[in-house]
DNA sequence: CTATATCCGACTAATCCACTCGGGATTATA
DNA sequence: TATAATCCCGAGTGGATTAGTCGGATATAG
């Protein structure tokens, strides 16, 4: 019940370009190094990221990479799936072909419900968090929320 | 964010004891069979199932093993954690020796919380189902709420 | 033209996982 | 008591996956 490196990579590194949202683009050179990730995995990170529409790129000296949305319309599960495909807590729930795949055994779909349960409430949780929640929290919501 | 192959069989084979409580041990040759899932590969996994306390056994001939405790005080997560230890989505939250284990990056902080949130609701999911549940609605309990 | 970027397929090293092996200990039953 | 059935357990193995590298192509600012 693990995330992969590249699903933790990518998403310290897209919290990173949501600080500097809309300040132009980000060189993964900086990226790498202000986070300390290896350079040349986070291309391939990158790479993924932007196949999905999350980042757009700017080749080029002076290029980089910005977020293709808005930083409260980005969120975790976003990243996660991007990286790592579809959430399939057993493999019996991975239907590549788009059909229903039944197991063969069909006994074991006694267990199947619990499975399609945790997929979709670990797919709750990550859709529920916004870039914009993680760059940690604006200082009027704070004053809100921490009034005392 | 897979499980493993272990917790599958775990929880399928888990399901088979909960059907057959309180009927004398069932030989893991049995399960095996009617579940078809590797014998040897079962006895590594029924191995850590005894050390949680998830299952006693009767060694010698005619033993085998049965649930410790009625199937409606055993969850699934029980036999997640017996299986594969806490669940971490991420190493950072890893804490093997007890302490709280923050990054040595600090700022690195800005996800943890998202992953806290993620490992809490995996737990709860997991929790929330008992091996009563699992194998199948009650006779009662289907008029209830099939009532039509 | 050069330096700085992204882009990309292929490769490698390490790790992990599913499963096996070979035996030892225990016990019912013939 | 002999035998077969069963749990117990450390150690190994082969394949898959993952994390990360490499070499080079392409694009663009200055």
């Amino acid at each position: 019940m693990k995330l992969s490196a590249r699903v933790e990579y990518g998403v310290r590194a897209m919290s990173v370009l949501a600080l500097h949202d809309r300040s132009g683009p980000l060189s993964l050179r900086e990226i790498s190094r202000s986070e300390d990730i290896s350079f040349q995995f986070l291309e391939q990170i990158f790479l993924d990221l932007r196949r999905a529409g999350l980042v757009s790129s700017v080749r080029g000296a002076r290029g980089g990479y910005y977020l293709s949305h808005p930083p409260e319309r980005i969120n975790v599960g976003d990243i996660v799936r991007a990286l790592e495909g579809p959430i399939t807590p057993v493999n019996c729930l991975a239907h590549s072909d788009g059909k229903e795949s039944r197991c063969h055994r069909s006994e074991a779909c006694r267990t199947r419900h619990v499975w399609e349960k945790l997929r979709d409430r670990i797919n709750e949780v990550l859709d529920s968090v916004s870039l914009d929640e993680l760059i940690g929290p604006k200082p009027d919501r704070l004053v809100k929320q921490a009034g005392s």
